[in-house]
DNA sequence: CCGGATCCAGTACGATACTG
DNA sequence: CAGTATCGTACTGGATCCGG
């Protein structure tokens, strides 16, 4: 039934750990949602994840190429354009990953009451 | 339909992405995957997630009890026995934090392939 | 427009030593 | 046992400048 009984991401020096890494990380989960819906510029992208800077969505795509969820396309163009979208692989991630943007948009408000909470007790 | 139109982690200022920035972690997943199956002590936890330092796992801890994910019962003992436990808003991210690390270990023999290729290209 | 190169501040993390 | 305190280091991330 299992199929790779021999990954386990709690064991420190599985390779599954690094993968981990990457894809449980704030950046990477809103480039992969903000890809959901089809294949983006780099410009639209920086817009679409407000806030980022340009130097870790550089970094945050060229990972995600490393790891091939992401596939980049170039276009011989003046002024450049380059486009920025999902593997097939990259696909099997974004609903996972959705789901914690989804999860932090509809539970924020117990948060933000719980941290209250907290705070206010020292 | 859709009950908080309001939040969107993708905005800059939206208190949401404070919460998805602690909930997407590598720790912050393996810890709360490791309390899925019930309450454990802190060595418990410290050696189920391997590789954590002491420091992380105290920091990371304190986090997910602030947002108020995870309980604490200290045992008025000698030694001492604090047990953390999933609060009923902390289950209902264990599932989706599950699905990254089930994601990781099951996709990794790709990733791994991936990153071979990308870095033979240079 | 894309993004590489640099520099720098802030944070995350690990190791160690110590306390109730 | 479960932390707290401290320290040193490594990495993250922002700002800026520049080049294809």
């Amino acid at each position: 039934m299992t199929e790779h009984p021999e990954f386990n991401v709690l064991t420190a020096t599985c390779p599954s750990r690094t993968s981990l890494a990457r894809i449980a990380n704030k950046w990477t989960a809103m480039v992969v949602s903000a890809l959901g819906d089809g294949r983006l510029r780099f410009s639209d992208l920086r817009t679409t994840v407000d806030g980022i800077s340009g130097k870790v969505l550089t970094d945050t795509l060229r990972e995600l190429e490393r790891d091939g969820l992401v596939s980049r396309h170039v276009f011989a163009e003046v002024p450049p354009r380059v486009e920025y979208e999902l593997t097939p692989l990259g696909h099997t991630l974004h609903a996972p990953l959705r789901a914690l943007g989804d999860w932090a948009e509809q539970h924020i408000e117990e948060v933000l009451t719980a941290r209250e909470t907290f705070d206010k007790r020292r």
